[in-house]
DNA sequence: CTTTGTCCTACTATTCTTATAGGATTAATA
DNA sequence: TATTAATCCTATAAGAATAGTAGGACAAAG
């Protein structure tokens, strides 16, 4: 379970753009620099976001990107689904799928709810939060979790 | 970002394990037709299990597993823990990953958050919440928002 | 008319997952 | 004791997905 490089790499460039100049663009190559990524990687990430309608050009195609809405107003969900068609944990939990398990699985319910638990964060979560840090409250919490984890 | 097969496997083991006799172990090859799984596949799966010392032979070599602890003592991160070193999202959670963004990542937080999240759920649910379905309270929603999700 | 940045397609390399194969070992049992 | 059935263990292959590179077309600014 790894959240995917280009998800990941589309939530910094999403922020990069945020913190431009309001009255200019950021281009390609600043938010390439400043988060240290491959100008031609990124480049896909860009293209993406741009379909899903997330940035535009700021005047004209040399002009750099900038949001087609207010930072409160994107959610990391919004940035994920240019990425990704939706977020399905398990496939048996789209409705298309048919699964041969008759009596009834007992494991489905429990991916569900993840499921819905992730689908919730990321709903929750605006870029706005993201640039003011408001999910780093319990940054104490996170590394102790981890440190146990690291030491199994 | 999914949920690996031996995981949602190895959870599906267990509660085929979980399910047996009291006086009898469970089979290979009971789990494999109760389950719809291949044989050869599960072998992997139930190694797994044993090695994390989750199941063990109920009497000998031929007498089918049974679990070491009570269902109410076991949880899905116990699972999830035999077949993955543990629960890390993206590879700069981890201590040992050295990151070259000196001015400190603003989604790092964000992703340690959700870490922590699908952590706590892991460790809250046990093999006995998922018999006795548990976790399958708010299906009506679940179902509700991946229509949403499909829709899109 | 050159440079710079965007736009777009194709391709490759690598990694990971999922599985299968084949056989060794052990224990019950006929 | 020979047979069967189950576990145990290693190797490997097929496949998909991801991450990243390459190359160039196009548009606008200087």
């Amino acid at each position: 379970m790894k959240i995917s490089t280009r998800t990941r790499y589309g939530v910094r460039a999403m922020i990069e753009i945020a913190r431009g100049e309001p009255d200019r663009g950021v281009f390609q190559k600043e938010i390439a620099i400043n988060q240290s990524l491959s100008l031609k990687y990124l480049d896909h990430i860009i293209h993406a976001l741009k379909t899903a309608r997330l940035i535009s050009n700021a005047k004209g195609k040399k002009s750099g990107y900038i949001l087609t809405r207010k930072p409160s107003e994107i959610t990391v969900f919004d940035i994920h689904r240019a990425f990704e068609p939706g977020i399905c944990l398990v496939d048996c939990l789209s409705g298309t799928y048919k699964c041969d398990l008759s009596h009834g699985c007992m494991a489905r319910g429990f991916w569900g709810e993840l499921n819905n638990l992730i689908l919730s964060y990321f709903r929750s979560v605006t870029l706005d939060d993201l640039m003011n840090r408001r999910v780093n409250l319990e940054d104490g919490l996170l590394s102790e979790d981890l440190k146990r984890e690291e030491a199994q």
